[in-house]
RNA sequence: GGGUCGUUAACUCAGUAGGUAGAGUAUCUGCCUUUUAAGCAGAGAGUCGCGCGUUCGAGCCGCGCACGACCCA
């Protein structure tokens, strides 16, 4: 953008010329009695609706204005609403109205006065007095096509809530998603803890993490891609459900679903099981979007999905010959899934084993098309360092995946607890990373020895946040739903 | 990382065949005291993302780069 065009010359001008009249351009003295939303009556179409009477002060951004040579309408944003303003000189006064006529979309400026009804039919303020509150240097978006321009939406977001309604609608919802998410664990008994974000060793998950350094301790911190390690170490020590609502970082590539920043629930619950976590997932799911949304019944991207429970379980393998189409006798060799997995042309290397194959055949095949909320469960060991043994076959766990229009929401287990066996499992994670050393950098061996103090059995789960307020306020991207969503640096 | 598309006035967008860059909104001036995408008359506003090339001549063609969107990995 040209920084000197004649747009914001003009604008300069008129600040200058307010200056000159004496009118303070950031004044802060000016207390609104109202926000807009209060005073305008619930039911705007019935013309008998009563007014609030008396003289009421509102202040708020200029949005739209039609002059006329003596008169002038105005509608007045504030964080409630929008309404109309009637502003005359003979109502004004000379001087007042001469100050009026400086003001312009865009400025926030403070009115009062009492409300009456145009000829249309609409609540309006009619204005006794003003008062600038600050000068706006700068030109809004037009009022009829807005801003839809992405990339100043997204950088400049400050300009898109104040032009476009249904991002500041979005954004309260998420925040009501993430207060009804802790209403509810609180409620349940659960315990809302702070664990650190800067990590000596980046754990609880697969994910290459950002490295930062810490000067005075001459040490290298990674910011956390889970929180789940230091949860568990709280179930060692004796807090029986805890949870967490805060962010992780992942080092990785960004799309629509993925930002490298994004917020998740987490949370353990100590003589729990992951069955008992998908009675809580469906009821906890389903409860907030019929708060937010109004019904269990949503719509996403032109796509009815029911979020009534009970929702649909299946295993992986289930899953694999139901949607995925994978004869069984193939399903269950694990010679051949291999093989199978290699033709559909997915990348196994010499270490990887049947269960992988399967977990990357689910993820071609099948995930996609889990469109109204299902649970996969048994995954298989081979790719859940942290889930415990399905004691009937050990070659899988106890753990489930919630997926609800093709995209992974939420991820569940009973928690290993037997320090032995999660000491191999992660000797053999970090043993088969190949040079990736990013990933898996060392072994956490103050966790394993938290485990050996004991941690009682317990089942724990992540929710993607970032996600459930995709689907429950029908956002295409990750980007709708994050207030500043990562973007490379604009150029000079 | 790969592919496709996009980048023109503050915003939303046109731009024919390569021949002096357009509209609407916004802005400015004049008229206008119940309008609501107010109206009428007039005016100003551009490094056509950046660079190199082809050409007598490039918003348009070619190459490279930047940023963004979507798809793929």
């Amino acid at each position: 953008m040209k920084e000197n065009n004649q747009l914001l010359r003009q604008r300069r001008q008129k600040a200058d010329d307010l200056a000159a009249l004496g009118v303070p351009l950031y004044s802060n003295n000016f207390k609104p009695t109202h926000h807009i939303k209060d005073i305008l009556p619930e039911d705007m179409d019935n013309p008998e609706a009563s007014l609030e009477g008396g003289t009421l002060a509102i202040a708020g951004r200029i949005v739209a204005m039609r002059k006329f040579g003596k008169a002038a309408f105005l509608h007045l944003q504030d964080e409630s609403g929008r309404m109309q303003v009637y502003v005359k000189r003979d109502t004004l006064g000379a001087d007042i109205f001469q100050i009026f006529k400086k003001l312009d979309i865009g400025d926030i400026a403070g009115f009062s006065g009492s409300l009456f009804r145009t000829k249309t039919g609409e609540v309006t303020l009619q204005a006794v007095t003003l008062q600038p509150i600050t000068k706006s240097l700068r030109p809004l978006p037009e009022k009829f096509h807005g801003l839809t321009d992405v990339e100043i939406r997204y950088r400049q977001r400050y300009v898109d809530l104040i032009v476009n309604p249904e991002v500041r609608e979005t954004f309260r919802k998420r925040v009501e998603i993430i207060r009804l998410i802790r209403n509810f664990m609180v409620n349940r008994g659960f315990m809302e803890v702070e664990t650190p974000m800067m990590h000596p060793i980046a754990g609880g998950a697969t994910a290459k993490p950002f490295q930062t350094h810490h000067n005075a301790l001459d040490m290298t911190l990674y910011l956390r891609i889970a929180p789940e390690l230091y949860l568990k170490r709280l179930l060692v020590g004796g807090f029986e459900k805890v949870f967490e609502i805060n962010r992780n970082f992942r080092n990785e590539g960004l799309s629509t679903r993925h930002n490298p920043e994004f917020t998740m629930l987490e949370f353990y619950q100590a003589f729990a099981t992951y069955e008992e976590l998908m009675d809580l997932t469906e009821e906890m799911i389903s409860w907030i979007a019929a708060e937010v949304t109004g019904s269990m019944l949503i719509n996403y991207q032109g796509r009815e999905v029911d979020l009534s429970p009970p929702w649909k379980r299946l295993t992986m393998e289930e899953s694999l010959v139901e949607i995925g189409g994978i004869e069984p006798e193939i399903l269950t060799d694990d010679t051949r899934i291999i093989q199978f997995a290699r033709d559909k042309g997915i990348e196994l290397d010499a270490s990887a084993g049947p269960g992988k194959a399967r977990n990357e055949l689910f993820e071609l095949l099948v995930e996609e098309n889990l469109l109204d909320p299902t649970f996969i469960t048994a995954y298989p060991t081979e790719i859940s360092p942290l889930a415990r043994r399905n004691e009937k076959n050990p070659e899988v766990t106890d753990r489930f995946e919630l997926f609800i229009t093709g995209r992974e929401i939420a991820n569940a287990f009973s928690e290993l607890n037997d320090p032995v066996d999660q000491r191999q499992r992660l000797e053999k994670q970090i043993a088969e990373r190949g040079d990736d050393e990013e990933i898996f950098p060392e072994l956490d061996q103050d966790f394993l020895r938290a485990l050996e103090y004991g941690m009682p059995s317990a089942a724990g789960e992540g929710i993607g946040i970032d996600r459930l307020a995709m689907l429950l306020t029908d956002s295409p991207s990750i980007r709708d739903v994050i207030l500043f969503p990562h973007l490379r640096p604009e150029k000079k």
